[in-house]
DNA sequence: TTATATACAAACAGGAATGTATGTAAATAA
DNA sequence: TTATTTACATACATTCCTGTTTGTATATAA
C-alpha cells in the first residue's frame, strides 16, 4: 500500500495534524515525539517526515489553522461600521463574546488554544511565535482604541479615561479571561460566566442615560 | 573533594536551584536536563540527584521560593485595615503596584514568573501546579471582592456593578497584565506603563467628588 | 506506453537522557 | 578513637528519539 492520490495524501496530512493536536494536548509539545504522532494518526514516521520537516513545522500548521481565521474574525467585528453607525461599545462586546462563543463551540480551536497557552514552552524556535502573538496583540489594541475613539466621539463613555487606556484595559482583561477560561477546563470558575464578565466589563464604561 | 559541612551542602543546594532557574529560563523546563543544570552549577549529576529527586522536584523548589512570599505579600496589602480605615481602592491599587514593583526589582522573581508562564508545559505532574495556581486565584478574588465590598460600603464606587464582578474584572485585568509584562521582555509595549495601566484601571471605578 | 515522481513504510545509525549503583574522603556521632 | 553517615563524583545500563536512507508500488506526466 503506497502512492495514494493527491486527495489521499492531503487526507493523510490532515490526519497527522489532528493526531498531533491530540498528542500535544495530552503530553505537551516538548514531550511529544514523531512516533507518538504517527501512531495516533495510524501511519509511520516516514509519512510524518514526508509531510512535515519536524515537530515545529506541525505546530505551526496547527496554529495557523486556528489563528489566521480568528484574527480575521476579530478584524471584521471591530472594523468601523460603514453604513449603519453601530454602537462601538456593542461592537467591542460582540467581538469579545464572539471569540468566547467560538471557543465554546469549536473543539479544535479550544484545544489549539490550550496547547499554545499551557502546553508549549516558548524557547528557541518557538520564541518567534511569542513575538508574532505580541504583534497581533498590538494590532488588536489599535482596533480597540479606534472603537473607543468612536465611542468617545459619540459621547457613549462614562469615563474621562483616554481611548488608549480603555483599549489596553480591555485587552488585558480579555487576555486574562482567555487564560482563565482555558485553564479552568472543568468550567467551575470562569468558563460559564465569561459572557457575563465581558458584559460587566463593558457596562463599567457605558454612560447611563 | 567530598563531604562538605552542612552549610556547604546547603550552599550547593542553592547553587543548584539558581542554576536550574537559569537553565529552565534558557531552554525551557522540558528540554533542560539534569546534566545541563549540574554543569551550570559546577557540580555533577550526582550532586543534583543527592539534593533533588528529579527535575520536577527542582521546579517546585524554584517556584516555592518565589510564590509563597508573594501570596503572603498580597494577603497583607489586601487585608482589611484594622486601625486606620484606609481607602480600600487604594489598598487594591497598592497591592497590584507592589507586585509589579517586586517584579521590577527582583530578578529571581521575574525569571521564575517567566518560567512558570511561558517556559513550562502543564501536563502530567505539572497539571497539579495549575490547579494550585487556580486555587490561589480564587483566594485573591475573594480578597479583592472583600475590598470592593468595603469600598461600596464607604460609597467610593462609581459603578453599580457588584463587588464580585469588579473583583473578577480586576483579577482578570491583572492576570492579563502580568502575562503581557512578562512576555514583553524588552519592555517596548507594556513593561514601563504597567503602573499607569493599574491606576487607570482603578480610576475607572473611583467615584469623583 | 514508458519514465518519473510521489507517498509513504521500513531499516539504520547515532546521540542523549534517565536513574541507579558504586566508590570515597571527610564530617560527625558515639 | 573508631564507626558511621554524609555529600558528593564516577561509572553503568537502558531506554528513547531524531534524522536519514533505502525500498517500492503506484499515480501521473510525456
Amino acid at each position: 500500500m503506497v502512492r495514494k492520490t493527491k486527495e489521499d495524501a492531503e487526507l493523510t496530512r490532515q490526519r497527522i495534524v489532528n493526531a498531533a493536536r491530540a498528542v500535544f494536548l495530552k503530553r505537551g509539545v516538548s514531550k511529544s515525539t514523531m512516533e507518538h504522532i504517527a501512531a495516533e494518526a495510524n501511519v509511520t514516521r516516514g509519512a510524518v517526515y514526508w509531510h512535515f520537516e519536524n515537530k515545529t513545522d506541525i505546530f505551526h500548521a496547527i496554529r495557523e489553522q486556528v489563528f489566521l481565521p480568528l484574527i480575521d474574525s476579530i478584524d471584521d467585528t471591530l472594523a468601523p461600521a460603514v453604513k449603519n453607525i453601530e454602537n462601538p461599545l456593542n461592537q467591542i462586546e460582540a467581538s469579545l463574546c464572539n471569540t468566547i462563543n467560538d471557543l465554546s463551540s469549536n473543539l479544535e480551536m479550544r484545544e489549539t488554544y490550550e496547547i499554545i497557552m499551557i502546553k508549549c514552552e516558548y524557547v528557541d524556535e518557538f520564541a518567534s511565535v511569542l513575538h508574532q502573538m505580541l504583534h497581533n496583540c498590538s494590532c488588536i489594541v489599535e482596533k480597540l482604541e479606534a472603537a473607543y475613539e468612536r465611542a468617545q466621539a459619540q459621547d457613549l463613555l462614562a469615563t474621562p479615561l483616554s481611548p488608549r487606556a480603555l483599549a489596553l484595559d480591555t485587552h488585558l482583561f480579555f487576555g486574562g479571561l482567555l487564560h482563565m477560561w482555558i485553564k479552568d477546563a472543568d468550567g467551575s470558575r470562569f468558563r460559564y460566566q465569561a459572557i457575563d464578565l465581558i458584559k460587566a466589563h463593558m457596562n463599567l464604561r457605558r454612560k447611563q442615560n
